[in-house]
RNA sequence: GGAGGAUUAGCUCAGUUGGGAGAGCACUUGCCUUACAAGCAAGGGGUCACUGGUUCGAGCCCAGUAUUCUCCA
């Protein structure tokens, strides 16, 4: 704060901040004679830098956690990242592209060492951005999904739910993504609705020219058909069952079944069977022994059974065999149709529903044990029942994947034996299985493995449960869900107290950011021309609990004056503050002119304020609060009030208003500390205080001999009154330059004692020529009127003043009153709202009623002297 | 088809246990005032989507309707 630049400057300001507070080690946790706190990171993938969405989340965690640390908690915020399997392995693959190989040409040892050198090498720019957002975590305590710890658990919760039967592995339908070549688990993809089409087949009978029609969206699959069906009492393929019918342009024979599956109304009633390919007509297979050819491989091309399409890709196997049976006549029309179709939600292909023997958690006794035993408490509360209807619907969770690039399964292989266990088997002659597990399987264990499970508890009981996760929505089921139901079976624990939901970062016309779209915004950018502290704030208090958040620039322009508000505010009070420090601050609370009474307990006000919407974790009302407190009754009124006190010579004054001064500027820079960790820090380092940092400072606490109403009122009279009068000198274009003569009269003697006291902070706004207060002031016909609760003014403005247009005005303010009256009397003559509603609101409408009345009397009388 | 949001000032959004509708930006007027012109002072602007209900009293609670977004099938 050196250079006190009028502007403020965040180059010159966060810069060496971070270091700082390295140096002092505040990050750490694990003091024991504090109570823990904790909160760990939703790890961030290793494939690229953090966008917005990451700065947001991160922000909020932070935030928590800085206030907790600085009410005294030992606070862990623990670091770490995501292997993400597909994501980084698909990076890896494309880089290994740019080189001119790929991962089978240099083999999976050697690839999985280019994976770890681009782990290195992503993780350290994760780690400047988080350095860059300026976010409190305790390095010493960082964690990777594939790290030796963490792997030990994947292990032992593997082993041990195999054990329970709870993993196993099977032939099923699963969802593959023929780009990525992996299986996927059933959330990973995506519904979405396209233009497809309804092709309509002939399947002749082997006998005779009779046929059957159906009609499918995937003709493509027709090779791998092993049946057509039909409902058992659909009358018009009666004659047909048992009977044969060809596959459409092939010599293969297939049986024409019954089943109740089939729906009569829909298309032509018959449809056919192809058990490898679709999980209904799977289960069709089993009832009815079928075989299940694959017709599609891997690579999503066309397998043996397609005859001369072979190795033909899938969907120029639909259009070439559709174009083939019209020649024919078999294929006999083809309808458009928009219809749902799976596409991955990693690579953004259409995923093949394909026979493919995976391993599968079994779900229905771990859902039903986390709907039953989850106390963790979603923010807002609707979330709750988004997770709880979500475990009711789960289906076995399909955890094996095609990759290299994540945790080996634990299984081992010798012929038709299986071998499940946490080291190698012994013998010779075993193979470990290929795959991988998914990336989710080991981020469900993330709470409790990143904190020693299962090898070392000691700090899993001190920081586990967590205290708070805080996640967007769009991750409850991949992430929060399997969290829970996780640690319920694994620790008898629900894996945090609270769990924080945030919307997804829009851009300003609404849209989801996307690279594909553009319309992405860095947080660096941000940083660079605004600052960080600008972009937290901005982050934290656009948004209520589990909305989304819309970035506009406006929006961040407007944090960034608030930081410049306070900045200023700042400067003020050091450039006032000359050689007063820490020590001299003394507050003899009894002894200080109402001002000053009035800022401490509007003070106490915003710490209680702020505290509770904290606690709710409500930082947008928090921050309105902090807000409107520094600008409106710090800056604008106690500061404007400081100014005539500080430049008079009353020594005893002037070191009260700068005790009062500096205490009010501390205790708000700690209110907003975890909002903007840099500035805040700035300023309190060259404003008077005590703790080395102001991360380890005390939070304030609510001093109940500052906390009260009375001054709060007495100034809120001494305000309306000055505004009352800026009103009218606005009005009449009179500026403050010029005095003008001021005639007071307040309603009784006690409000005119409370305005005499205080008739230096009337005269340093009002800049009165000549000011009277009295009971009875008998206004000349001329004087502009001011009436209010508290008292009448009388200003005389000369030919200053239009009296029609002064006319008007009472008028208009009579009009006013008269409603305000009619408003009161209605709910007073109401016997309903007398006999039921509380009596404090009863008596307040009342009282209301008699002022507006004197009000509405004061008014008239004048009106009627301007006749 | 099922579930859940959203609908409040020109724009973007808050609004706590039901008790006289708020902020930021934008707009109008006047000010270079020894912290800040990215500022200060004053001001205008709302049928709280619609229809019913509960209540002495509804932006808020309940039911339905409309529009829109998201998730699930």
């Amino acid at each position: 704060m050196e250079k006190l630049s009028k502007k403020y400057n965040h180059k010159q300001v966060e810069d060496k901040k971070y270091d700082f507070w390295l140096e002092g080690g505040y990050f750490k946790s694990g003091d024991t004679s504090k109570d823990p706190f904790s909160i760990v990171i939703p790890p961030p993938n290793v494939t690229g830098k953090l966008h917005l969405g990451h700065a947001w989340d991160n922000t909020l965690q932070d935030m928590i956690i800085r206030r907790k640390r600085m009410q005294g908690y030992d606070a862990l915020y623990l670091p770490g990242m995501d292997h993400a399997g597909i994501a980084t392995q698909a990076k890896v693959d494309a880089k290994l592209r740019d080189q001119g190989t790929n991962r089978y040409e240099i083999g999976r040892e050697k690839f999985l060492e280019v994976a770890w050198d681009w782990k290195t090498e992503y993780a350290d720019t994760i780690r400047k951005q988080w350095r860059a957002l300026g976010i409190s975590v305790d390095y010493d305590k960082e964690r990777f999904t594939l790290d030796n710890g963490l792997n030990d658990a994947v292990t032992e919760v593997f082993v041990k739910l195999y054990e329970k039967g709870l993993i196993y592995r099977g032939d099923r339908i699963i969802n593959w993504d023929p780009q990525a070549q992996t299986a996927l688990s059933n959330i990973e993809v995506e519904h979405k609705e396209i233009e497809g089409a309804f092709y309509y087949f002939k399947y002749m009978l082997e006998d005779g020219e009779d046929f059957i029609e159906i009609a499918t969206t995937r003709p493509e699959t027709m090779y791998g058909d092993t049946a057509l069906m039909v409902h058992p009492e659909d009358e018009r393929f009666t004659k047909y069952i048992g009977k044969k019918v060809y596959i459409p342009g092939t010599d293969r024979l297939i049986p024409v079944i019954v089943d109740d599956y089939v729906d009569m109304e829909f298309g032509t009633g018959a449809v056919k069977v192809t058990p490898a390919h679709d999980p209904n007509d799977f289960e069709v297979g089993q009832r009815h022994n079928l075989e299940m050819p694959s017709c599609i491989e891997d690579d999503g091309t066309m397998s043996d059974y397609a005859g001369k399409y072979t190795g033909m890709d899938r969907f120029e196997c639909r259009k070439a065999c559709v174009k083939d049976l019209k020649e024919i006549g078999l294929c006999t029309k083809v309808e458009t149709l928009k219809h749902n179709v799976g596409h991955s939600e990693r690579t953004g292909v259409i995923v093949e529903p394909r026979l493919s023997k995976q391993w599968f958690v079994k779900m229905d006794h771990l859902s039903k044990q986390a709907r039953k035993d989850s106390t963790v408490e979603f923010v807002p509360p609707r979330f709750n029942d988004t997770f709880k209807r979500w475990m009711e619907g789960t289906y076995d969770w399909c955890i094996s994947r095609q990759l290299w690039w994540g945790h080996r399964i634990p299984a081992w292989y010798k012929g038709d034996e299986i071998y499940v266990g946490k080291t190698p088997p012994e013998a010779t002659g075993w193979k470990q299985d290929k795959d991988v597990l998914d990336t989710w399987f080991s981020s469900a264990l993330w709470p409790f493995s990143t904190l020693g499970w299962p090898n070392d508890l000691e700090e899993v009981e001190r920081y586990f449960p967590n205290d708070v996760m805080v996640t967007g929505y769009d991750i409850i089921f991949f992430w929060v869900a399997r969290m829970i139901f996780q640690s319920i079976e694994f620790t008898g624990k629900s894996p945090f107290k609270h769990c924080l939901i945030h919307g997804l970062i829009r851009d300003s016309d609404g849209r989801k950011m996307s690279k594909s779209l553009g319309n992405g915004v860095d947080p660096m950018d941000i940083k660079e021309e605004y600052g960080i502290d600008t972009l937290r704030y901005f982050l934290t208090t656009n948004s209520a609990p589990g909305m989304d958040l819309r970035f506009e620039i406006e929006k961040v322009e407007s944090a960034w004056n608030f930081i410049n508000k306070l900045w200023n505010i700042s400067r003020f009070t050091l450039m006032n503050l000359g050689d007063f420090s820490y020590d001299d601050i003394s507050i003899t609370i009894e002894d200080h002119p109402l001002e000053d009474r009035y800022i401490l307990a509007k003070l106490q006000e915003t710490i209680k304020n702020m505290d509770y919407n904290y606690d709710k974790f409500e930082f947008g009302e928090a921050a309105r609060s902090i807000h409107n407190f520094s600008w409106e009754d710090f800056a604008s009124w106690y500061v404007e009030l400081a100014k005539p006190a500080l430049n008079s010579n009353d020594e005893k004054r002037i070191n009260q208003v700068k005790s009062v001064l500096s205490t009010v500027l501390l205790q708000i820079v700690k209110l907003l500390h975890p909002f903007m960790p840099f500035v805040t820090e700035e300023i309190f380092q060259n404003i008077p205080h005590k703790a080395e940092s102001i991360m380890i400072s005390n939070w304030p606490l609510v001093n109940d001999s500052w906390d009260n109403e009375t001054d709060i009122e007495h100034f809120e009279i001494i305000k309306d009154l000055i505004k009352g009068v800026r009103n009218i000198r606005s009005k009449y274009n009179v500026s403050y330059k010029k005095a003008i003569n001021i005639a007071i009269k307040p309603k009784n003697s006690d409000i005119k004692t409370v305005i005499e006291d205080n008739i230096a902070i009337v005269k340093h706004f009002l800049n009165p020529e000549t000011l009277t207060i009295n009971l009875s002031v008998t206004p000349s016909d001329k004087d502009v009127t001011i009436v209010q609760s508290a008292c009448d003014m009388y200003i005389p403005l000369g030919a200053l003043v239009d009296f029609e247009e002064e006319k008007e005005r009472l008028t208009e303010e009579l009009n006013r009153l008269k409603q305000e009256i009619a408003r009161c009397t209605g709910m007073l003559n109401n016997k309903n709202f007398v006999d039921k509603a509380p009596k404090e609101k009863v008596d307040s409408e009342r009282e209301k009623l008699k002022d507006y009345k004197q009000q509405y009397a004061n008014v008239e009388a004048r009106l009627a002297n301007l006749d």
